[in-house]
DNA sequence: CCCCAGCGTTGACCTGAATCATTTCGGCAC
DNA sequence: GTGCCGAAATGATTCAGGTCAACGCTGGGG
C-alpha cells in the first residue's frame, strides 16, 4: 500500500510523465535520454507569491523550468528602475541569460503559488555532451529565447501602445492554449504595473487601453480576469506575419 | 617561392591566426580543438555594401562570423516595416536566432566591404559533441546574445532618446576598443536612418541629438566620422551599472 | 464589521519625440 | 566646373502617451 503510494509519487514527479514535456527540455528526447535527464532535475516544493527564485548577483548554478504558476524576470538599471524582461508560464525555461557569466544579471520573482524544476547547469552540460538530442534541444531553446527577445525589440521599437497590449494578450492566449487551457479566457497573474513596465507603457495607459478594448468589443475585463470576445479582430490589430511565439517565451 | 606564398595564405586564413579568436568561437579552445573547428569553417570572398548574407525565409544552414567590415541584421514586420536588431562588428557571430527553426527569420545585410566566415551549423553541432570547450563556448555565445537583446529591451522600454544614442555610441566605442581600435574616434558604417531605426527614434531626432551632443562638447561629428571628446560625461549619461556588453553583441 | 493599504481607474494637462516641410550638403556623372 | 540625387540638418507643428492628481474598489487584518 505504502509502496504503491510511493510509486504514484515517483511517476508524478518525473519528466517522463510531465504533461509539459513537449514544451520543455525533454522535447525530442527518447525514453532513455529522458530518464538520464530526470536524474539530474531537482523538483522543489512550491513557492509563494513574491518569493525569489534568484536575484541579480546570485551565483549562477542552474536553469529553472516552471512546472505550475508563473514567474516574472526583471533586471534593475543603475537608478534601481525595474525592467521586466518576461513572464514565464509552465513548461518555460528561465535563467539562460546567466550561462555566459558567473552570476545572474536578472532577478526572477514568483507571481503566484508556483513550483519549478531546478536543472543544475554543469550537469546538464555534461549530459548534453553525451545526448545529442539534448544538446540540440538546448540550442533550440536558447535560440528561441533570442527570437522572443527580438520580437519584443520590434514591439518596443516600433509599435504604438494599442498594438503592444494586443500583442501581449495574444501571446498569453497562444501560450495558455498550447498548455491545454482556453485561448480566450484566462487570469492575468501580473499587475497592471507589471504589464506597463514590460510593454514600456505607463500604468494609466494600460488601464485606458483595457477600457478601450472593452468598449470596442474585443475583450471583457474584470480586474485580472480576461475574456477575449473577438480574437480575430485582436489578431488583425497585430497582423504581423506571426513568426510564431514558440516555446521558451514569455 | 610559390609554395611559400601558399603557406602564408594558409596561415592568414585559419582561426588559429585570426586576431579575432579571443572574441569569436575559438575562445577557450586549445590548439587541437581550434584545428578541428578550422576544418569546418568556410572563408568566403569579401562582399560589397548592400549584399545580403541571408534573407528572411532562406534555409538555415550556417552561422556566420564577421572577419572584417560590418553587418546589419533586421527583420520585417507584417507591413514590411524594417526593424534593425543589431549591427555586427568583426569577431561577432550572427544567425543564432535561426537555430530553432528551419529558415532565417531575419535578414543580414552588409554595410561596407565585408568578409565573413561561414560555419555550417550541422557540423558545428557534431563537433561540439566531441569538444566540451566548444559546446561550452557556443552556449556562452548564445547566452550573450540573449543578454545583449535584454539590455536593448531596457533601452527601448525605458530610456529617453538622449540616453539611447549615448548608449549606442558607448557600445560602439567599447567594441572598437576591444578590437584594438580607438575608443574615441571611429566611423559609423550605418546611416542615420539605420541608427534611428535601431534605437526606435526618428531620423530627425538622431540628427538633432548629434548636434546637441556636439554643442554640449561631448562629440565632434562630421557625417560618419565620430570623435568622442568627453567619454566620461557620455558614460555618466548612461550611468547604468554597466553590466557589460561582452562579446557577440551588436 | 469596519478600516486601511494597495491596486486600479479616470480626467486634466504637459511634453518629448514624431511628422511634415524645406533646405543644405556631399559625392558622383558628365 | 555644373547638375543631380540621396543623405543629413533644421525649423514648425502636432500628437501619443506620460505625468499629476483625485477617486473608487476590494480584500485582508484587527
Amino acid at each position: 500500500m505504502t509502496a504503491h503510494v510511493f510509486d504514484i509519487k515517483g511517476l508524478k514527479t518525473s519528466c517522463q510523465n510531465c504533461s509539459l514535456a513537449e514544451l520543455c527540455l525533454p522535447l525530442g528526447l527518447d525514453q532513455v535520454d529522458v530518464d538520464r535527464l530526470d536524474e539530474i532535475v531537482r523538483r522543489a516544493r512550491p513557492m509563494n507569491a513574491g518569493d525569489h527564485l534568484f536575484r541579480t548577483g546570485d551565483a549562477f548554478r542552474s536553469l529553472y523550468a516552471v512546472r505550475a504558476g508563473s514567474v516574472k524576470v526583471y533586471s534593475l538599471d543603475a537608478d534601481g528602475e525595474e525592467q521586466i524582461l518576461g513572464f514565464h508560464l509552465p513548461g518555460e525555461l528561465l535563467g539562460m541569460d546567466a550561462i555566459s557569466g558567473k552570476a545572474h544579471a536578472c532577478s526572477a520573482k514568483v507571481l503566484e503559488t508556483t513550483s519549478v524544476c531546478e536543472i543544475p547547469f554543469e550537469r546538464l552540460q555534461e549530459l548534453s555532451l553525451r545526448l545529442p538530442s539534448l544538446q540540440s534541444q538546448l540550442f533550440r531553446l536558447l535560440s528561441q529565447e533570442i527570437i522572443h527577445d527580438e520580437a519584443m525589440l520590434l514591439v518596443l521599437g516600433k509599435k504604438p501602445a494599442e498594438e503592444r497590449l494586443a500583442t501581449f494578450l495574444l501571446s498569453l492566449s497562444e501560450r495558455f492554449h498550447r498548455r491545454g487551457f482556453s485561448a480566450t479566457e484566462f487570469n492575468l497573474s501580473m499587475s497592471r504595473h507589471d504589464i506597463g513596465n514590460y510593454l514600456g507603457l505607463a500604468v494609466e495607459t494600460v488601464s485606458r487601453l483595457f477600457r478601450r478594448f472593452q468598449d470596442d468589443g474585443l475583450l471583457e475585463v474584470q480586474r485580472k480576469h480576461i475574456l477575449i470576445t473577438d480574437l480575430p479582430r485582436l489578431r488583425a490589430m497585430v497582423h504581423m506575419c506571426d513568426h510564431a511565439e514558440q516555446g521558451t517565451a514569455h
